[in-house]
DNA sequence: AAATCGGGGAC
DNA sequence: GTCCCAGATTT
C-alpha cells in the first residue's frame, strides 16, 4: 500500500492525530495571522502550559496588531515580564510596528515574507505559513527533531549543521502537502503528548511496528545532541536605596547583557561573594554616603541556560536626597508598574519594603 | 560553528 | 543536579 515509510509514516501520524488526538488550544484553527504569529513567538522555546496565560492577556489588551504597534516599549516588556528570552517582547513590537507602519497593517502572506519579520526565523515562519495561509512549509521544532530521529533512527546530532539541514529536508518529504496546517499541528502534538523527551507512550503507539528507535530498542538516545553547555557563576549584590522621598533608585538595563531593557536596582556585581562589610564600603564609594544603616534584606540563587546568578539585595533608607544623574528615583508606588527579571520582582513581591 | 538569550517543570 | 521546551540572533 505504501511504496516507502515515508509514505508510511505521514499515514500513520495522521491516523493518530485524527484518533488519539485530544489537545485543545486557543490558538488551533484559528487563521487570523496576528494571533497565530503572536502564539509561536510567545511559545519559542516555551512550554505551552507556560505560554498559554500571556497568550490570552496579549489578545486582549491588544487585539490588532496595530494596537500592539502603538502601545509603549515598557508597557510590552511588563506584560512580557517573566517570561524569559525578552528580545522575543522587542522583536514583536518591532515587527508589530513594521506591519503597522510599511505594509499598512496587512500581515504578510508568503513564507519569504513573514520571515522578514524581526524574530521569525525558519520554524516560525513554517508555522504561520501553514496555519494561517496552509502553505506547504513543514515545522521543525523540538518535537519534530524527537519524532522524526526516533522513527527513522537518525543519529544525526540535532545541533549541528548538518543535522538541521538534514532534518528539514525530511520534514518536507513527509509533510501531507494537502492539509498542511493539520499536519504541522499533528506532529507537534504528537511529539509533545506521545512520543515524550522521557517516557514516550511506546506501548500504546499505533507506529512502533515501523518505529526504528523502538525496533531496535534505543528510544532513550534518540535525538542525538552533540553540545553541551557551560555555565558561568555571578555575583549580583543589588542596592536598594530609598531617599527621604519615599523613592527608590532603580535603572534600565542598557547594553549587551542579560535582561536587556528591563529595570533593576543599583547593580554591584562582583567575581565572587562579598560580605556585607564589603558591600557597605563599596555603596559607600560609589554613592558617596554614610552606608552603616546598610543591611542584607535578602539573597537567592537562579538559574539561567548558561548563567548561575547568585543575589544579594542590601537596603537602606536616608533622609536626604541623592543628586547622581546615573540613577533614577522612581516612586515607591510606581515601582510595580516597571518589568524586572523574575529573581527581581520575586523580591519586589515579597518584600514589605514596596 | 558556537555562544547567548529566561524561566519553569519533569525526573 | 540534568534535560528540554511550538528557536532566533549574534559573534
Amino acid at each position: 500500500m505504501f511504496s516507502d515509510n515515508k509514505a508510511l509514516f505521514t499515514h500513520q501520524l495522521l491516523q493518530w492525530n485524527e484518533t488519539q488526538n485530544h489537545r485543545p488550544l486557543p490558538w488551533k484553527g484559528i487563521k487570523n495571522p496576528y494571533f497565530i504569529w503572536l502564539s509561536e513567538i510567545i511559545l519559542q522555546q516555551t512550554r505551552v502550559e507556560q505560554g498559554l496565560p500571556y497568550y490570552l492577556k496579549f489578545t486582549e489588551k491588544y487585539p490588532t496588531i496595530s494596537d500592539l504597534a502603538n502601545a509603549p516599549e515598557d508597557e510590552i516588556m511588563k506584560m512580557w515580564e517573566g517570561l524569559g528570552y525578552y528580545s522575543r517582547a522587542r522583536n514583536l513590537h518591532a515587527a508589530a510596528k513594521y506591519v503597522a507602519d510599511e505594509l499598512n497593517g496587512n500581515f504578510p502572506e508568503t513564507y519569504e515574507e513573514i520571515k522578514k519579520l524581526k524574530g521569525v526565523g525558519d520554524y516560525t515562519a513554517a508555522a504561520i505559513a501553514s496555519f494561517a495561509y496552509n502553505l506547504p512549509y513543514a515545522v521543525v521544532d523540538g518535537n519534530v527533531y524527537r519524532v522524526l530521529s526516533r522513527f527513522f533512527g537518525i543519529e544525526t546530532p540535532i545541533d549541528s549543521t548538518e543535522g538541521k539541514k538534514q532534518f528539514t529536508i525530511l520534514a518536507q518529504e513527509l509533510i501531507d502537502k494537502k492539509k498542511p496546517a493539520i499536519y504541522n499541528q499533528a506532529i507537534m502534538d504528537f511529539g509533545a503528548r506521545h512520543c515524550t523527551p522521557a517516557k514516550p507512550l511506546c506501548l500504546f503507539c499505533n507506529m512502533q511496528a515501523n518505529c526504528v528507535a523502538f525496533q531496535t530498542g534505543n528510544t532513550d538516545k534518540l535525538p542525538i545532541k552533540s553540545k553541551k553547555k557551560k555555565k558561568k557563576t555571578r555575583y549580583f549584590n543589588y542596592i536598594i536605596l530609598e531617599n527621604s522621598e519615599n523613592e527608590i533608585a532603580v535603572n534600565k538595563r542598557l547594553g549587551k547583557d542579560i535582561w536587556l531593557n528591563l529595570y533593576e536596582f543599583i547593580l554591584l556585581e562582583t567575581e565572587k561573594e562579598i560580605t556585607l562589610k564589603e558591600i557597605r564600603a563599596k555603596a559607600k564609594e560609589i554613592l558617596q554616603i554614610n552606608t552603616e544603616q546598610l543591611e542584607i534584606v535578602a539573597s537567592y540563587k537562579q538559574l539561567l541556560t548558561h548563567q548561575k546568578i547568585i543575589s544579594k539585595f542590601a537596603y537602606i533608607k536616608i533622609n536626604e536626597l541623592v543628586n547622581n544623574k546615573n540613577f533614577n528615583f522612581i516612586k515607591k508606588e510606581a515601582i510595580k508598574q516597571l518589568a524586572f527579571p523574575k529573581s527581581l520582582k520575586q523580591f519586589i513581591d515579597n518584600s514589605d519594603i514596596f
